[in-house]
DNA sequence: CACTAAGCGAGACGGTACGTCTAGTCTTGGC
DNA sequence: GCCAAGACTAGACGTACCGTCTCGCTTAGTG
């Protein structure tokens, strides 16, 4: 996440505690103020660390907050349950559940929004959140395959097409329903957008 | 002490031509600056108007934004393309369209964004965006009720659910698609996604 | 100072009462918010009458407070306590205890400060307040000669001079003890200036 | 997490070329503007300084102009001309040639209105100014009983009234003339001031 | 084991935008 | 035609943050 001093330099190294501390502290103060009241120099103050210090890390806000969010979707995990279907739910009800936490809710699509005009920035996103969450729907897709419940993939291409689109209609489908509508994503709908999902799916 | 108003008459009234030209000035605004660099007093000044007729009429940056970005969608309109696919894929189509202008882009996702703090603004979303566009969701309906494609709904409580679905699903997969993923919604994509919604809604 | 209404035609009630409202309504605020809080749209509102009408008859802030502060200082008058010495105390109180009124503290310094860069007010002012009351001095002189206190002056042309110099005297103290010293310019206080100024006044 | 600081000892320190920089400016914006346009966002820009580094130092527009006026009259020197009746002539020429200049002029009557109605300016204005001055009344007494123009003073208590009532006449007859008179307080005038007044005061 | 380069907390700095306020003008409709 | 009501342009207000810049100090590694 930052430069490990490059080699042996001189110098007094960077406090590593720091950069937990600040990152907390982005989360409590999304939480309490949410993103636009949000202030760096609030943060600093929050984590007992000098302006200095944070900008000497990131380059403003927007970086930071994508940073904080982010461990927040690192927890997400794929459980076994026994059925793809019941799989799929269980994840995209932890997913739900991580969009309902207001840091997550405030900050996310805020980045998201900054991110429409920074290229750099969505580039940032894409690493530490999306791709990073990719991962769930190949184990998915792996998972099911092992259990029979899919074919195997047999054009490469084609089955990377399908992984986006899996993942835009998950996670765009858990966003608007959240952010959006503002109804929660309970069981009784996770229930229902799966089973749409898979029969569109084929399976 | 002349006249009591008889009922808010009195006094000069607002410039109607005003609102046109502070919206207009907003978007333009948008493209140019994107959400987090746009001012009011900038606004204001290339609408050729005073930062108070601004703020007289709008609370805030973000219900001018919504106001500004809702004139948007409102061309939005359900082509008839003879199947219920080609219906679907013609307005999804639009609607990735107007996302994929800037000034739709930087707006939209920062006004939900701040709406997640604020219910009168999410009410006003809803209002002036949302709600205005579910009318799509019904009308292709009744048209291929009309047609024969799609049964008519015995439950009515059921049949509102189910538009809120596909409401989350379409909207929540093109604006992923479009701001998280930042891949063109084109007419590939969005046939492999029509696709799937309308078999998973068992057509 | 306005037209009175032609007494045939549907009639302008209100011509006369508002130029007395508004003074009054001057005075008011200059007593609860001072000069620099006091605004024209307040005392329009407070006089019961509209922005217009209230410019429609002074051209800004200062002529106002002249005017309004002007009526204050027409009803000092010279007693006749039968020496000079005792007549010059008793206006000299009078005067002082206008000066003690906070309309006339607030406005009246204020609008000499204006008047350091506004030839039109100062010599408003000259008109309304300054020359009004130097007739008091003039009385003054002529009474003591009457009473044989004083010699006839023989010379036009210093008689002038000195009169002006003792209404510097008198003002220019009264002004300073009160505003600036922030004293009250008291019975005790009164009597030592007047027996210093007759003295070096060789009477 | 580092040094706690000693005492007030740490971070940046206020630069000392600001403050007079803005003192300056502030002159030099009364001379041009006058009090009432003049705006502290202007004298920041002419000070080369942000306006926060204006407000962090100075509550307000009356405080700052309070100290920039205040510096011209540090000027003031009792000269040593041989006889009190000539050294007070020195000084009051002196004094009148201050208040001559607009930024003493369209500065000082300012602040003293606005002084009427808060008594910490009033403070301000006598420790700044008043009390800095009356050293010349302290000093020409002094002088004048070295030189035996003055008996010694018996009763210290009303030796303070004298000097109190001397400040008065000749700072408020000066600037009354100077002000309200609009006329010049030059050498004729001065000399017939004087000679009243020390006729007057007994010598 | 002293040097020294980078890190640190504190807080002042030049900027920019905020949202409010007032000045002075203009535009309605009622009398 | 004159009035009250109130919208209009223009621009200063004082505040809040931004991101940068001193300060005087601390802290490892290296030389």
């Amino acid at each position: 996440m930052q430069t490990r001093s490059p080699a042996g330099r001189a110098g007094r190294p960077r406090s590593a505690a720091a950069d937990a501390a600040i990152l907390a502290a982005t989360r409590e103060a999304l939480v309490e103020l949410g993103w636009s009241k949000l202030t760096l120099g609030d943060v600093a103050t929050r984590a007992g660390v000098a302006k200095t210090t944070l900008y000497r890390r990131w380059a403003g806000k927007n970086e930071l907050v994508v940073d904080a969010v982010a461990e927040l979707f690192d927890e997400l995990e794929l459980p076994d349950r026994g059925s793809l279907a019941a799989d799929i739910e269980g994840v995209v009800l932890q997913f739900a559940a991580i969009l309902a936490l207001p840091e997550a809710k405030s900050g996310l699509m805020a980045v998201v929004a900054e991110a429409t005009r920074d290229e750099a920035l969505r580039e940032r996103i894409r690493a530490s959140v999306v791709d990073r969450q990719k991962r769930l729907v190949l184990e998915g897709r792996a998972r099911a395959q092992a259990r029979g419940e899919l074919p195997p993939e047999p054009d490469p291409r084609s089955a990377a097409r399908t992984v986006d689109l899996i993942f835009d209609m998950v996670a765009g489908a858990v966003v608007h329903r959240t952010l959006v509508s503002a109804e929660p994503a309970d069981e009784e709908w996770v229930r229902g957008f799966t089973r749409v999902l898979l029969q569109g799916l084929g399976t």
